[in-house]
DNA sequence: AACTCACATCGGCAATCAACGAATACGCCC
DNA sequence: GGGCGTATTCGTTGATTGCCGATGTGAGTT
């Protein structure tokens, strides 16, 4: 019952600084109406609009978690996308997944993989408290986009690392499409890095991160921190 | 900014039957009185109280961020038993630790490791988040008590793996002691499981697992799934 | 143009919360 | 017993929320 998306939202909407903005953008994510949530929780729509529009700036944890579980069940009653977690597990996209025991400081976390920040914008600062190592071209095609949160795992303060990248663009598309955002993105041995990724990387403030190190090699020097 | 402590912290209040027992476990945890919260809060030790002892059952999320940030700056203050994370990191009693893309079963969990649930009144229910694989004794000597929480990584819905298990006693005690409860102790290869270490599993709620797999063959499986 | 649907806005009342401070209780140590 | 630090209880006061229902708006149909 107490699924991890459940904590996560909790905790978004919780430390939001906009609690309705993050109530919205989860609403959004399931894919459900302002009515249809009030009529889950057996609350008037106006209810839901006056949180989300912020009239209602801080809401009783109460009603965080009416709003939450509410959530949860609307998304298990049109088929689970989100919460329908194990199904065999053929997350193609996925090559590798891990959470560091404590954060470590995104600038350190450049230099241990003889990275090279290419937004200025956007320099390495803040903690990185895990990676996701992806198949670029994998996920994008063979991943629906419920399936998206699966890569974050836990904690969204995460590199994303993508290999197989040409130019870099699609992957920035794909996060800016997503409401989740990484503290890090990084390319794996591109063949170059497009200005339209870099412009990207900075208006979403994802710090953008090229290397040259092989996967192998990667992956042995992730494995140390 | 952004701790994944404070993320926790936040999701449990949040989530919490009883917010303010859950309060007074983190308050406790980080070690500082009602008194000293409340100062740092800027409001009257009575306020705490209230809290904590279930006469304001719902507080304001704004409130909430209030706490947790207040307990976060104590913790720095102290020495940063908690917050300071990354600091080499020679966690040497962590093997590895990882988490899993989506939840997997408890049940599948012990399948896959050909686990042996020693624990009867806890059978393999829920789902199992991720898992970290401690030495056991390296644990016990070598990790100061403000370091547990690390060996949670995110998500405490996880396996902990104890390797160099005599008799099975200590793990459980050690963590009848801290705040946080795993849902699954597995024993890899233990001498034999003394009836103490069931009993204490049985008391905490936590399944129980005992497998004769070697470490290698046994993060080769986790691997797969 | 009339009709939906989704969402926003607003007035308003009851219920609840936020916060204080003073009184009270529970150790624990001389 | 007396003092000290800590936690609890409680009455009280604004301030805010919880919730409703009516009304508005704006985009998309038909």
């Amino acid at each position: 019952m107490r699924s991890r998306l459940r904590e996560r939202v909790a905790a978004d909407i919780t430390l939001s600084d906009e609690p309705g903005k993050t109530m919205r953008k989860w609403r959004e994510e399931i894919g459900t109406s302002q009515y249809d949530l009030s009529k889950e929780m057996n609350v008037s729509p106006s209810v839901i609009s006056d949180y989300e529009s912020g009239r209602r700036p801080s809401p009783g944890i109460k009603t965080v978690r009416r709003i939450v579980d509410a959530l949860m069940r609307l998304d298990e009653l049109s088929g689970g996308k989100f919460s329908k977690e194990y199904e065999g597990v053929e997350n193609e996209g996925i090559l590798d997944i891990k959470e560091f025991p404590v954060g470590i400081p995104a600038d350190i976390f450049v230099k241990e993989i003889d990275g090279v920040s290419v937004a200025e914008n956007v320099p390495p600062t803040n903690n990185v408290n895990g990676y996701t190592i992806l198949d670029s071209l994998k996920v994008i095609t063979g991943m629906s986009s419920a399936d998206y949160h699966k890569i974050y795992g836990w904690s969204s303060q995460r590199a994303l690392i993508f290999v197989g990248v040409k130019f870099g663009r699609s992957p920035m598309v794909a996060i800016r499409a997503h409401p989740l955002r990484p503290a890090m993105v990084v390319y794996v041995r591109p063949e170059r890095v497009d200005p339209l990724a870099v412009k990207l990387a900075e208006l979403e403030k994802v710090c953008l991160v090229r290397t040259e190190l092989e996967v192998p090699k990667l992956v042995d020097r992730l494995s140390r921190l």
